[in-house]
DNA sequence: CAGTGAAGCGGAGGAAGCCTCCGCTTGATT
DNA sequence: AATCAAGCGGAGGCTTCCTCCGCTTCACTG
């Protein structure tokens, strides 16, 4: 690729993720072309889907994700405790960009989504954290990895939705780990 | 109201219906004027948003709710069975067209969307069968009605966005319903 | 029934966003 | 310095939203 290319990709991503944070994942993409200082078609030829704009942001999320499954599993307490931590730190994510929530989870049953390796990510760290939770016979049987994902994915979206607090999520998360965990 | 209008309107809310049960609730507007018959204008004037359009597409649903309900209750077992009966019911209703099931869960919390009265019916209709379940003995302690309706309706906007069948719902239904039941 | 005023209608059209196409510019290479 | 493909930009066609305003039609009155 050519030098210029390579440094306009670089300011379309950098210029983007300001733009995402502030209006969604929905602004518009002229917006973001505008302000990089390039044409819509430069744009275009670098991501021409919105998608694509939308995973080259994900990308720096993702290396970020084993952190938080470390500093969950950290949290002193038993599993419920551990496991409600992960839920938190997973909306949290989720939900850093306004309507990320909604199209990364919506990625995750289809194989041919430009987001998927993404959402595979969270659902691999979701994985390991119920995985270690069986280990010490904390999980419940029959509990799907697919299934937690998707439930936390709806949570992260109405959190996203309503503008809801931590504090409002938190009985939601209480919901779900009592009905992933023994009793 | 002028008779010509009042057939306008009745037109429209008619024709809203098959293009969002169509082409869900993003549909654009002006096809639905273009296929009513009338100028865009007309249907601004009788619905000044979409939101006012879409309160009036589900006044006809929210009637049959409570047959909903009663139909769940009538399910036989357990609470468990019944309660699993009713969310299910919960959200075949909130899924009946496209886009529906996310915004009127989003509807839920603020008190000035148009949409209220209607998530309201959905509200009072699971904090009946929450009730009921409350006075079996069956429920948790500290389980809130507002959080289950959003859990349900995080559910529903998974099914919408990922086009899940029943089959695929039923988990996630199964774990919250093991979240609020005493088990 | 004719006349009148207001309620209501329709559609032109401006604004915003999407995305493509194509003539021009510029970086890399020889 | 010359070459030319890679890359650029922005004009512009398309769709959808929503408003504005001149014209039509209804309902009511004498």
């Amino acid at each position: 690729m050519r030098a210029d290319a390579q440094r306009n990709r670089e300011r379309l991503i950098e210029v983007a993720h300001v733009v995402f944070k502030e209006r969604g994942l929905d602004a518009p993409l002229d917006e973001v072309a505008r302000r990089a200082g390039v044409g819509p078609g430069t744009l275009y030829r670098h991501f021409p889907t919105r998608e694509a704009l939308h995973e080259a942001i994900m990308a720096t999320w993702i290396e970020e994700v084993s952190a938080h499954v470390e500093k969950a599993m950290a949290t002193e307490g038993g599993c419920r405790e551990k496991l409600l931590a992960w839920f938190e730190e997973y909306v949290s994510l989720l939900t850093r960009h306004q309507g990320a929530a909604a199209k990364i989870t919506a990625s995750l049953g289809c194989q041919d989504s430009p987001l998927r390796t993404k959402c595979q990510t969270y659902a691999d760290a979701n994985e390991s954290v119920l995985t270690e939770m069986a280990e010490h016979g904390a999980l419940r049987e029959g509990v799907d990895n697919l299934d937690v994902c998707r439930l936390l994915g709806g949570v992260a979206t109405m959190a996203d939705h309503s503008s809801l607090e931590p504090k409002d999520v938190r009985p939601m998360l209480d919901v779900i780990a009592n009905g992933v965990l023994k009793n």
